[in-house]
DNA sequence: CATTGTATGATTGTCAACAATTGGCAATCA
DNA sequence: TGATTGCCAATTGTTGACAATCATACAATG
């Protein structure tokens, strides 16, 4: 149910500014309003639909501001999870994440975008869950629902440079293993202000511009 | 309807543990289902409630160790909002600050601890208003609610020393006045590496074990 | 005495119909 | 032409009834 509406706004069956109303989809899906009405809630508190009472329901459009709102949250998720992940890091989690590497660079090397995406997504999920830290968890699946919005909106720019995302992960992982957490830190935060130092910018001109549900 | 809710979970006619029927409900508040169902999913949403289906929902019990990983996430909010507030500070918005503080260690000298946990949110409030980064204002929002039940049931520990947190406040709004960005930030950042800290040690214990929806 | 199967009641999930609200359009007037 | 008003259709909000599911208690069995 919810699955089947957040696959039609993925893979872009729904656009971004086309109107979805509750009826229809519900008589598309063969199911009462009820629980189209309960998927509408939950998509829209993702991000993944704006709610627009008696106009009907609309795919976001993501604006660069947009996206660095998010890249500023998930700088800071990741931080938080290296951190707790680091302190009682196993064999396996080393594993998956070098996989979940690999299989970036490979994408990266055939200039799949989409297959870097994916990999970049596996990687998160397995950091969160490693991490064990349920709020945090619970944060990274509501910016990765925005994050499939993003990258279908913004593949050529976000993913401009596969191999400057591959080697990011890279250098994590490789900081992981070898370096404290103080050397970690400071590569990771020099990451986070050029974010902000972006966002600053964008947040700027346009202070008070409310859209969202 | 969700804050008549919220309001029984706040002021304790809830208590956490005990079950919350639909059914029940609905009757008790002269409505149908349909809304109390709705408002039901977006409390779980917000941790203020956990759906145990064909169980009953109950007032999810807050444990250290939850608390720490709310306080876990408020250091970097709080970080981020205060970096951008500090980008386009205005005279209204230092008042509006300077204000809650004033409140708080008003209620602290009478030993208000609910009063002093008042004026904490309407100073974050105020923050996450004035940064003009909607979704960290949501992700406060969320963390809000959570905090509700925080100060519930640890009003004695948390706000053990009430001169603790009207000090730190006034630092904050001291530091966004008078010094500069550096400066802030480092003091934020040592208070939240102890946070972490201290939730490295709870987590290390339990480190997989699920309760929430 | 432990274990498993079963009946039962409680609770949630779904539905279709109805009520209330709203946005947009057409008719009207300056 | 441009603005205003009233109406209509589209959409959402709410309701009560019904279906499905699950937990629990109890009985039957080894």
């Amino acid at each position: 149910m919810r699955d089947a509406i957040i696959e039609a706004v993925i893979t872009g069956r729904l656009a971004p500014g086309d109107r979805v109303i509750e009826a229809t989809l519900s008589r598309e899906l063969g199911v009462s309003r009820g629980p189209v009405r309960e998927a509408f809630r939950e998509l829209a508190e993702q991000g993944l639909l704006v709610l627009a009472p008696h106009r009907g329901a609309t795919v976001p459009l993501v604006t660069e501001r947009d996206a660095y709102e998010i890249y500023s949250i998930l700088t800071f998720t990741e931080r938080l999870a290296l951190r707790l992940v680091k302190e009682h890091l196993s064999g396996a989690m080393l594993g998956t994440f070098k996989e979940a590497v690999r299989e970036m660079r490979a994408a990266a090397e055939r200039g799949d975008a989409p297959g870097v995406a994916h990999a970049d997504l596996a990687f998160n999920d397995a950091l969160y869950a490693f991490a064990g830290h349920r709020r945090l968890a619970r944060l990274w699946q509501g910016l990765k629902a925005q994050c499939y919005l993003l990258v279908r909106e913004y593949a050529p720019r976000t993913y401009a440079s596969l191999s400057a995302v591959v080697e990011h992960h890279a250098t994590i992982v490789d900081l992981i293993e070898h370096a404290g957490w103080a050397e970690l830190r400071r590569y990771l935060e020099a990451n986070a202000d050029r974010v902000d130092a972006r966002l600053l910018e964008l947040l700027g001109p346009a202070d008070a511009a409310p859209r969202e549900a």
